[in-house]
DNA sequence: TCCTGACTATGACGAACGTCATAACTTCAC
DNA sequence: GTGAAGTTATGACGTTCGTCATAGTCAGGA
């Protein structure tokens, strides 16, 4: 149904907005990175390169979120967070460090098409509906790490700031690590994370009825 | 002595480099912003755009990193990390959450410039320059958190550890700030690093000889 | 067989990009 | 005043960009 070439397209884009960045990344390069054909562009995104971004994005956030969410399901929460970055140390690594993270692109930069605004209004609209793909994707995988860590005990304003912690550290330290060309930094917040995760969640053993 | 358009230029390309990207951030809008001379680029920056982003990056480093050491020289750890994080909020709200961090900016993105590269060959020296000069900002960064906290008794290893969480989650979550046109994040985040921090430093009060 | 729809190929358009060359303007020692 | 050096002004060059228009290919049902 949903056409080969597009999904390639989509997937493709992906990569090149988590190497690039979304500017950098132009539509005449997907197709060559991707050898599709350049005329199915108009096709299959009618509204152009932002179409194609947007798709590129929640493509990204599902990539993540699927395999997730059934791990944390099965194995909990700090089982969770060592996947989380066990995931993208392998992205940062099987790239040499080139590849990061595409929805964190999207948070960075500011995308606006200048072909085509004939006035001066920049389309403002455009640029607030990425960065609500971005923070819808952040928000899915921060509420997955949530609902773990309530199932496990901890209370919800807690539960909600530890998760926003893990999704934040996790993906400022992807950033780094591609500047530094090294893991290392990965590494060392993963350890202080499940410390702060298990003591957390210790925490709540000890209380049980309160 | 440095000129006064030069500093301008460059103060005008990070604010810039922080809302839209590196690529996304043209040399003809930093002198539009600035109401500097198109003229001049070519004078104070001979090796054009590159030289720029490079002058650019340091430069934001330095004006967070002077006013954090200072800060935590004098108040220690604790308050270094507020003052770190209150920095980052003033600079989102300032701007209505479109200006970022240009540090982060870099090390998402990858600049190539088209126009200088007629051969095939992308300049990959000049990339791996601007992550070099990205990721030594965010060493000198976590260098200042990580000397505060050994001043205050934690162990190396731990301090590296502990300073590389501060600064990547602080990053992270200014582009998660940006994406949810919020600043919760940023206080969710500072919660938990406190708690982290205060509950670090108080193990190595109980324990001051081992 | 032919038609119809989905998809692909290719070239063109206007705009913006980084860079460069050249000329004009300031400033100040001599 | 007169150079000279340090700046600024302005237009041009070649490239790439996103988009669009037009023509081509290729299925599968009538």
């Amino acid at each position: 149904m949903t056409s080969d070439t597009r999904a390639k397209m989509v997937a493709g884009a992906a990569d090149l907005m988590s190497r690039r960045g979304v500017t950098a990344t132009s539509m005449r390069e997907v197709v060559r990175h991707t050898g599709t054909p350049r005329g199915s562009i108009g096709h299959h995104f009618p509204r152009g390169k932002q179409q194609l971004i947007e798709d590129a994005l929640v493509f990204a956030g599902k990539q993540v979120s699927g395999p997730l969410e059934h791990l944390v399901q099965s194995r909990g929460a700090i089982a969770g967070l060592r996947a989380f970055i066990a995931l993208w140390r392998q992205t940062l690594e099987k790239s040499k460090f080139q590849a990061g993270c595409p929805v964190l692109a999207v948070a960075v930069e500011q995308y606006v098409n200048d072909a085509t605004e004939k006035d001066g209004a920049p389309d403002e609209a455009a640029q607030r509906h990425l960065l609500d793909l971005a923070d819808g994707v952040f928000a899915d995988w921060q509420r997955i790490m949530f609902t773990a860590l309530r199932r496990e005990g901890v209370a919800p304003a807690r539960a909600r700031r530890l998760a926003a912690l893990v999704i934040a550290s996790t993906e400022g330290t992807v950033a780094m690590c591609r500047a530094a060309r090294s893991a290392q930094p990965l590494d060392d917040v993963r350890q202080e994370l499940e410390l702060v995760l298990s003591s957390a969640l210790a925490k709540q053993a000890e209380v049980p009825r309160a």
